[in-house]
RNA sequence: GCCCCCUUAGCUCAGUGGUAGAGCACUUCCAUGGUAAGGAAGGGGUCCGCGGUUCAAAUCCGCGAGGGGGCUCCA
């Protein structure tokens, strides 16, 4: 063995170890506090627990509790402290898998019933309790015939084992497990020095998980929490769960008089009041009027076929599950209720011989779709059985392709962008190892599709062999107003169902070819849309948006009158206007307005009816302004409210 | 679909075997008010539904409906 060994410095500098220094001892080389800080080091990329020993050189990094890495640590860690835990407050308890996750950690336990809240309780004390007693994690490396023996009255550990998972600890005929007191767990690790380095952990809640997420295996009960590297930071993400639930578009949408979700309808089903169809309505002209001055056509189509059609389509070869069961009508022939657009807008296209001429051919709908989704996975607005997609369907041929793909990612991000979005990301989905249609054109489609990421700069990721079998695809997911992720958009590109439905043009040589076909949906469901515009504003609509933007307040009844003039007078302007004439005291009508996030509320009283003037009191700014001319105050709303485009 | 939790007035919620409650909203009256709740009176309930246990069920049990949290993050 080498006499020393060289560790290289994040700033390049080099330094020489005996064989054998831990982590610890190097970080304390650099600096007590960064070796306070530390959580684990890192040597050519590979996590070394603070006390293990390295015993060959290379690129020498410490990982510090901020860091997303270290947080992993510390979460990973906490999760064995809650493994400890349980196994000592349920005796015989299985135990399978408890990794970090986002913002926190799990851990599947089997204890033959389901936790209950005073359990959660009990336990997150108890975890308070080890950590307290700041025992040491101390890593061992056993051979796999011991890990079987330590592990025997463990099922789901010795599957683990069985199966030579990697990622769990397993290695060639070895085992890697952490041990601190008396609990023993397999493990990769590395973890945090001892239980003490946790200071802020925090039990959240218990659900049921299947083994290995598959429905046909043993349902678990989960145990979440959060952990983080002090009390501040999970204060601060505690507020920020606070903070989501504030902006829950199921609350705002009742509390604003949006819509609902009558249990008379049916799960999964909304309907939408006044104030919500307007949002819609809004949106929806929009969306209708972009596509006509994007050369799109607009088409319309029926909600319901024959199975023909989805035979043809595929849909019920592969989509079965996801549709509505038939209904039986004429002569035993069985219709379904559409999960998509496609098929009806390929019978617009194949209503015609059609020449290279009218290609690219733009069919657009706001296409109302239901689609059978498992009673579990319904969630407000954001999942639910029926809804409108802004969907089109784009013929063209295969030279069209890449310019085509390029306009319409220009396109999406204009949409979103009008709708106040500022941040996007992509994920562009390549071709499966299962798939139709020839390589090559695959490869072009998908290097069309990654240009136009390119030339729109949007960040983006691969998801290797993740695309559908019949093409390759762009999702495009936004960023909301604190920070969440939406998956939006998405762009399609189709080889298979133009060869489904023989779909042909007349090529510039007379001869008959295959055109190539994009799915594409901007907003996606407007149901779900709306829902991610109400949690983004929470519930306080840009003035184009929001259903009144300016409410009109009689100072007293003497003023009512006036009030409706200027209400008419904002109405000539294109404003939507309402005066509240309600027998209530000003503060309480001003009140009314605030809470239902008006974007403009005009006050007039004696002075104004004189004056020819109101008092107005903008929601984004403090205060009011008295005695505003009205010509003015129209101006200004109008500029206030004016739509994108 | 599966596991756990929830469902009481239009809304938010209290009540947990013994006569159904509060605040807000609604109606009427008084007050005519200048920027986030003026006052009074009143109406309003198949306590989600159906069965069961019990002298007695909103309350306990079963089934069903609707809602919520999960079931994708690999020790």
């Amino acid at each position: 063995m080498a006499d020393s060994i060289d560790l290289v410095f994040p700033d390049d500098s080099v330094h020489s170890f005996p064989p054998g220094v831990t982590g610890l001892e190097v970080a304390e080389s650099i600096g007590s506090r960064l070796a306070k800080a530390a959580v684990v080091v890192k040597v050519d990329g590979r996590q070394y627990d603070l006390n293990r020993p390295i015993e060959s050189g290379g690129k020498f990094e410490v990982v510090t509790a901020e860091s997303d890495e270290g947080r992993f640590v510390i979460r990973h860690s906490a999760a064995h402290v809650l493994a400890q835990a349980v196994l000592d407050a349920f005796p015989g308890a299985q135990f399978a898998i408890g990794p970090p996750i986002t913002d926190g950690f799990y851990y599947d336990f089997d204890i033959g019933r389901p936790f209950t809240p005073e359990d959660i309780e009990m336990l997150d004390s108890e975890m308070d309790r080890i950590i307290a007693e700041d025992q040491p994690f101390e890593r061992e490396v056993i051979e796999r015939e011991q890990g079987l023996e330590m592990f025997a009255d463990q099922r789901f550990k010795t599957e683990i084992i069985t199966d030579g998972e990697a990622s769990q600890g397993v290695g060639d005929g070895i085992i890697t497990v952490y041990r601190n007191h008396d609990f023993v767990d397999l493990c990769r690790g590395p973890h945090v020095r001892s239980t003490g380095f946790l200071k802020a952990v925090k039990l959240l809640r218990s659900a049921g998980a299947y083994w290995r997420g598959d429905e046909h295996r043993p349902q678990l009960q989960r145990i979440y929490g959060t952990a983080w590297e002090n009390p501040k930071e999970l204060a601060a993400y505690l507020e920020r769960l606070e903070e989501a639930e504030r902006r829950d578009h199921r609350k705002l949408g009742q509390a604003l008089d949006l819509f609902s979700f009558p249990a008379e309808l049916g799960a999964g089903l909304a309907i939408w009041h006044p104030k919500g169809a307007l949002v819609r309505k809004l949106i929806e002209d929009y969306s209708r009027d972009t596509h006509l001055a994007h050369d799109y056509d607009i088409v319309a189509t029926p909600h319901v076929a024959k199975a023909n059609l989805w035979e043809t389509s595929g849909h019920l070869d592969f989509y079965a599950d996801g549709m509505y069961p038939p209904m039986e009508l004429d002569n035993g022939q069985d219709y379904y209720a559409k999960p998509m657009n496609c098929p009806f807008h390929i019978l617009v296209y194949q209503s015609s011989a059609r020449s290279y001429r009218e290609l690219p051919m733009r069919l657009y709908e706001l296409g109302t779709v239901y689609r059978y989704e498992r009673s579990g996975v319904l969630h407000g607005l954001m999942r639910i059985r029926g809804f409108t997609q802004d969907d089109s369907h784009i013929f063209c041929t295969e030279e069209q392709l890449a310019d085509e793909l390029q306009n319409l990612l220009d396109f999406t991000l204009m949409v979103l962008r009008d709708f106040g979005f500022t941040e996007f990301e992509a994920d562009l989905s390549t071709r499966p190892e299962k798939a139709i249609g020839d390589p090559e054109l695959w490869d072009r489609a998908t290097d069309a599709l990654r240009a136009s990421l390119e030339v729109a700069g949007l960040p983006y990721e691969v998801a290797e062999g993740e695309g559908a079998f019949y093409g390759p695809k762009i999702d495009v997911h936004l960023r909301d107003a604190i920070g969440r992720r939406w998956q939006l958009s998405t762009i399609q590109v189709d080889f298979a169902q133009p060869i489904n439905f023989e779909l042909e043009y007349n090529s510039s040589g007379n001869q008959r070819e295959r055109p190539v076909m994009i799915h594409r949906a901007l907003m996606g469901s407007i149901e779900r849309f709306v829902g991610i515009l109400v949690e983004h504003y929470v519930g306080a609509f840009p003035g184009w948006l929001a259903p009144i933007e300016a409410a009109v307040l009689p100072v007293a009844d003497r003023h009512n009158d006036y009030a409706r003039d200027v209400a008419a007078r904002l109405g000539e302007a294109g404003l939507r206007a309402e005066v509240d004439d309600h027998d209530d005291t000003l503060g309480e009508k001003v009140r009314r307005a605030v809470t239902g996030k008006t974007p403009a509320v005009l006050v007039v009283g004696d002075d104004d009816v004189a004056g020819g003037t109101v008092g107005l009191r903008l929601r984004d700014d403090d205060g009011e302004q008295r005695g505003v001319g009205l010509d003015d105050a129209v101006a200004r709303l109008v500029e206030l409210c004016a739509p994108p485009r």
